[in-house]
DNA sequence: TAGGATTTGTGCGTATGTATT
DNA sequence: TAATACATACGCACAAATCCT
């Protein structure tokens, strides 16, 4: 960072992260009202800094705030998803290949942390717990590339869309998921471990086109 | 678009191209002070929605706002330019491929007007309308793809980076660059009248590379 | 070192728009 | 149709931070 974060810049990004975890949750399904009175109460500040980062949730699309209604949580539609997903395959394959970040012992130590977690999901499916991971394990690819540009990039794409998953876990077999998901966990722990970040790429947008084609079905 | 613009969001919008385009135009060159109060007043409104359009512009990277000292125009250095670039070059060649549009008769028109323009260009040469030139056949690429997310990131990192140019070009041959410009501008309408979208990403990402060697060279 | 000038951040009252009765 | 309730949009006054004298 350039520079440090001040006391308000802080409260901006917890207040963010918080909301933006709870609609990608559906702790806030589609739909739901977002109060800003009633929130700006829950956090302890005015509406005045709560509306600024209600707005950022605005411009990358989570919620939509409308004149004399109320601000409400979009939905997300397959056609959108589709275009989404179409772009996130690119993106997920290019993190290995546009300056690539060196395997580290740091980088297996999480990436083994990754797996024990899917293993214990795997012992005891719940699709709370999964959204979690796959978050984490999001975040984690992102750290294998330096580009920053395209890490914000990625970061709004996959944020716009995780939301589907959740809402079509009814439709799923949770623990097919789950699964899947190890099995992907395992085979980017052995490309890691051979240094192939490029074959861990490849993993994550095959898995990433499986998971479109298993939502698709609705 | 979802929803009919309110008058609040045409404001917004009005308000952001503005100072965006006056960033990237270098009206303000890197570390003007924007002034929220300078501001509001020229447009006519108050602190509020003006501060509302600095929140963007800061989340895209182009200001930045510290307390205490006011709102500046943020610098580009060449780590983060050349990152930019990378993902450009990808991002571009992809609109040729994903969602792509049909090719009308409308769009090969804007296409022969965007060449008039160049070819105009070319006979005066001059820094501004280059700019302009260049931002408007950027919008149009964008225009050839149905994917909105695509044109959404593309948008942004072509706006992030977009001053570097005309910062550049005191130590360029602006005849030269003008002579390049409309080579590719011709390319790509031989491209498009010959339905071949593809191959005019292709000559888009070519020259987005080109372009960026010619300015690493500081 | 202190104090004043300037600028962004915050809090809150009011205006405006929407839905419902 | 009119009135009422309620939510976001706006404008202003003040707090807090920084810089300069």
């Amino acid at each position: 960072m350039a520079h440090a974060m001040t006391e308000a810049s802080e409260r901006f990004q917890r207040l963010y992260v918080t909301l933006r975890d709870r609609i990608c949750l559906l702790d806030y399904p589609p739909g739901s009202k977002l109060g800003e009175e009633a929130l700006a109460e829950e956090f302890g500040t005015s509406r005045t800094p709560l509306r600024r980062v209600l707005a950022r949730l605005e411009d990358e699309g989570l919620v939509e705030s409308r004149h004399g209604i109320g601000t409400l949580v979009t939905d997300v539609d397959l056609r959108e998803m589709a275009q989404t997903y179409e772009l996130r395959l690119e993106l997920a394959q290019m993190a290995g290949r546009l300056s690539p970040q060196p395997v580290t012992f740091d980088v297996l130590h999480a990436m083994l942390d990754l797996v024990s977690r899917g293993e214990a999901l795997q012992q005891a499916p719940d699709a709370r717990s999964f959204a979690r991971l796959s978050m984490d394990f999001h975040d984690f690819g992102l750290s294998l590339t330096r580009n920053m540009p395209l890490r914000d990039m990625a970061d709004r794409l996959y944020y716009r869309t995780a939301r589907v998953w959740l809402k079509a876990i009814p439709q799923l077999d949770l623990g097919h998921e789950c699964a899947i998901f190890l099995d992907e966990l395992r085979q980017t722990q052995v490309a890691l471990e051979a240094g192939d970040l490029q074959a861990a790429a490849l993993i994550r947008r095959a898995h990433i086109s499986m998971s479109l084609k298993r939502l698709s079905g609705f």
